[in-house]
DNA sequence: AAGGGCGGCTTGTTCAGACAAGTTCCGACC
DNA sequence: GGTCGGAACTTGTCTGAACAAGCCGCCCTT
């Protein structure tokens, strides 16, 4: 059993993916809906922010909302995780570790994981493959305190995330994200088989947990064309909402 | 004047950058934000969901909110023009249309632009320079409702966005970016000054109005290394996502 | 000294009501 | 027929209250 809110949300969100809403539709008011579930006007506000924050529809002081778009967008984890997100997506992924071992913090990845300078770090060098093509190289850099868990992990785990939250109890929860374009290195144009010099989609991602204490430091080199990033916003600025008493993200 | 949880949440915002609250400090509950602003529970709790949805601070049920982070970074609510966006980052900005003319809408476009099949649309690319140097290529595609607003604008127009705003009212209220690298074609390659094939941060994006009837389609190609772009997430909001190369684009 | 449990604190969810601000639409007027 | 104004509607902001759920530290026990 959720909270109300959610489930007002996913239920608005099925209605317009089967076309009870198609885009452009206008949605019912606050009120008929809050009628319709037996909810407050507030809580329905909750639920229609979180289809909001998705993209789905929009909304404007005195008009009533509008549907945008019927795709759903994914969740935080997998932006996290590869291996989930490629789970959801129906592919089968593979990764294997190429390399792994304990070495000095660079002054950049000491900076980003709030470590002291030539702090010890784990470095991680992986090549994940969806349906067997080799799509991405991920550099990564473990805190100390978590590299235990990641050197007792086989060379061909899927997920480290997933692992980690079950052995361990390290829960990725907060994430910031640097996304920009660089060219292939001889040893990314040899493992992803492109030519040197050939464009990357380069995400660089600082993974927290729920104290705000840094995980890794992460530099993920895309092939061009395997994957393409997305984002929806609106100016309403104020993605998140709240009401009587409540607010919602 | 602006509204109260904007001036709690700006306040904060200030109090954060300023030291008052470090970087891993724990926020007042709300309670005690609540009294010190004469405010109800739910009007602090819009205010901090402002700073959560930005990244600055992180919450979690029961435990104080922490500050995770102190500037605020430039999220993509802001990126909607290049002009305003290099204005606030403190850069001189020009551009100039190096073609204009009208012509009929490919069928990619038709689809993104949620046209007919071979309607026409008026096609424009964009020289855009910081301080100077040439940065990024912009082609678009402006639906043929706002042709007219764009047609009569300068060939040094710097902001055709704040144009169309404030000569013919229309203004973009939703957005959709998709973003991935791709190789320097030989014209991309004159104009931004680099080898042909050299990697190219491409972001396309749909605008549109409050209606959510489509403005334009464009596709934006930055040089490498000229800007990067940052998306700040925690497990309960996730702006960014990432979709399968080949697959529905 | 180490471990466990309980209680107080803090955030999450929900309710009902009120007013402000912006949109829509119809009807009256020119 | 077009335009202007206003009424009805809808979303945005805010209050005050209550309970649930999760976290943290203190104290007591072993």
């Amino acid at each position: 059993m959720t909270t109300l809110y959610v489930e007002i949300a996913e239920e608005l969100r099925r209605s317009i993916l089967n076309g009870e809403y198609p885009v452009g539709a206008r949605l019912p008011s606050e009120s008929d809906l809050a009628d319709r579930w037996s909810a407050s006007r507030g809580t329905v506000r909750q639920a229609v922010a979180v289809l909001t924050a998705e993209g789905i529809i929009g909304s404007r002081q005195g008009a009533r909302r509008i549907v945008l778009r019927r795709e759903r967008r994914h969740s935080f984890a997998e932006l996290h995780s590869f291996a989930q997100w490629a789970r959801t997506m129906g592919y089968r992924s593979a990764s294997r570790f190429l390399h792994r071992e304990r070495r000095r913090a660079t002054p950049e990845e000491a900076r980003r994981l709030a470590l002291p300078e030539g702090a010890a770090v784990l470095d991680v060098l992986r090549l994940r493959c969806l349906d067997d093509e080799p799509v991405m190289v991920e550099r990564t850099a473990y805190a100390e305190w978590v590299a235990p868990s990641v050197e007792s992990l086989p060379v061909d785990c899927a997920s480290i995330m997933d692992s980690m939250a079950e052995d361990a109890g390290i829960i990725a929860h907060y994430g910031e994200h640097l996304i920009d374009a660089v060219p292939a290195g001889s040893d990314d144009a040899r493992l992803l088989r492109v030519r040197r010099g050939s464009p990357l989609l380069r995400q660089r991602h600082l993974t927290s947990n729920q104290d705000g204490r840094p995980i890794e430091w992460t530099e993920d080199r895309y092939r061009a064309g395997s994957v393409t990033f997305n984002v929806s916003n609106s100016v309403g600025t104020a993605p998140l909402v709240r009401d009587p008493g409540s607010l919602l993200m």
